[in-house]
DNA sequence: TTGGAAATGATAATCATTTCCATTTACTGA
DNA sequence: TCAGTAAATGGAAATGATTATCATTTCCAA
């Protein structure tokens, strides 16, 4: 956890929603914050694995960062607006593990996300 | 509906429709298909389009495609040998739309993938 | 202070996808 | 059958996000 790390979790609070790696370095230029792109990528790179923020796609598949809690989660994101809400998933947990078990897959992981329409758009 | 639409779907029911569009192209010049990239995306547009196929991303986000109509299914990966396994949702298609019912979302699809060590790695 | 490791950022490289445009093919009506 | 027109095609260049390279700077412990 070095200075940039910190500088774009500050900006993700701020924001509060999602941000791609590009806006996130414009926002911060745009602050007087000589910060370079690498740099961006690289910190949110290292948010990543240290699931300090979550990585989503949007739907042309540019990455979008986001902060999220400590509890395994997933998500429902709306294919108009961006609007994503965090839902619980103790099925998928039991589903994933039953799969991987009845395949004789170890130290596995899991990702499940569903979109669609909210009832605003 | 035209020649390269058709010759895309035979590729993606021969391969059990799952690819990108890089890896389409491939196959059909393999096969000594002279198709171009281009006809190979727009033949892919056309089709998404048409809800002939569905357009997924991977997770380097990537888009995949594949027929729709296939049974719904989705996949246990191999982290280490990338050997994969098709295997049932019932679990997941039903947690997806009663999440989705339950925040107001509609007109709903989902991705789920499980990762991990397969037993011979 | 100083030596080395980590961090930084400009630039160039990579890779999927789109755009452009000239050429070929398919299709129409006479 | 045939000219004329619209659709389809594919190569090359453009685009845009992401990653790799590498020289420079910052940090920090000894």
């Amino acid at each position: 956890m070095n200075k940039s790390d910190i500088k774009l979790i500050a900006v993700l609070e701020r924001t509060g929603g999602f941000a791609s790696a590009q806006e996130l370095h414009q926002i911060l230029r745009r602050e007087g914050d000589g910060i370079g792109l690498t740099t961006v990528y690289r910190a949110l790179q290292s948010l990543v694995d240290d699931k300090i923020v979550d990585l989503l796609r949007r739907e042309d598949g540019e990455a979008i960062y986001r902060l999220c809690g400590d509890t395994h989660h997933h998500h429902l994101v709306c294919k108009s607006c961006g609007d994503t809400v965090e839902i619980e998933g103790g099925a998928i947990e039991k589903w994933a593990k039953t799969m991987a078990e009845e395949h004789g897959f170890r130290d596995v992981g899991h990702t499940a996300e569903i979109f669609g329409i909210c009832s605003k758009c």
